[in-house]
DNA sequence: ATAGTCACTTTCCTCTAGGTACCTGCTATC
DNA sequence: GATAGCAGGTACCTAGAGGAAAGTGACTAT
């Protein structure tokens, strides 16, 4: 929504990692397809007003596949598209980053608040 | 801030890529050191109240190291941190898929919207 | 007859990140 | 003496994201 033309990968940021689509995508990835109540119910602080907002942007993003059934009751069904499987090595990379990095974030929190 | 149990990159995500830390890591990364307003100019559209609120979080979280010098007129050196370069693979390959990938994002709005 | 399921939608409300605008102390420059 | 530059700090304000709670419609199970 901004131009920020100092950082070439802000487009993709804005994509895939505003609010609670990472956790969207994480699940999807892990457990495949899933109906609206499971993928609420793994994401647990979710509301359904939000998770319905997140899923129709990465729908149109190309992200996730939404399929309807018309039955009584309704059963929709979604799944992390192809574009989306895509982003599994960023991902990783950040899984990683994160297993070798985040207690030096730590660290330096605080030696910074000089609690240490 | 938030839980989040489902999604074991949240709290990277939190850190890394919460608002206007993209690009400043980024400008850091690029120009090397660099001064309070050339970053300011640099972004462009920043406020300097939000740059040096961010700055301070990142500064914290030991991705960004300051330097002072209590010259007159003031000179304060921003600088990337080692552990803020070793992002540098994550942000590569982010700009890698958005360099793939980001066209398919818009064939698939296109398409979304009924565009076609 | 009542309650429950699913996949939402709608309304209302709160909260806070972020923007605007102005201030500081010190100096060099016009 | 007025202005500009540096590196911010401070007070105020607003838009908009996101949460809470209730409703919907068609059906089934108890």
């Amino acid at each position: 929504m901004e131009s920020e033309l100092a950082c070439p990968i802000a487009p993709v940021v804005d994509l895939v990692f505003s609010r609670w689509t990472t956790p969207i995508l994480w699940t999807l990835n892990e457990h495949g397809r899933l109906r609206f109540v499971e993928l609420e119910r793994r994401i647990g602080t979710i509301t359904p007003k939000v998770l319905t907002q997140r899923l129709r942007q990465m729908e149109r993003d190309g992200l996730v596949t939404r399929t309807y059934h018309p039955e009584v009751p309704p059963r929709v069904e979604y799944e992390i598209s192809e574009l989306g499987r895509s982003l599994a090595p960023v991902f990783h990379g950040l899984a990683e980053w994160s297993k070798r990095n985040l207690a030096k974030v730590d660290e330096a929190r605080s030696r910074y608040d000089g609690t240490n």
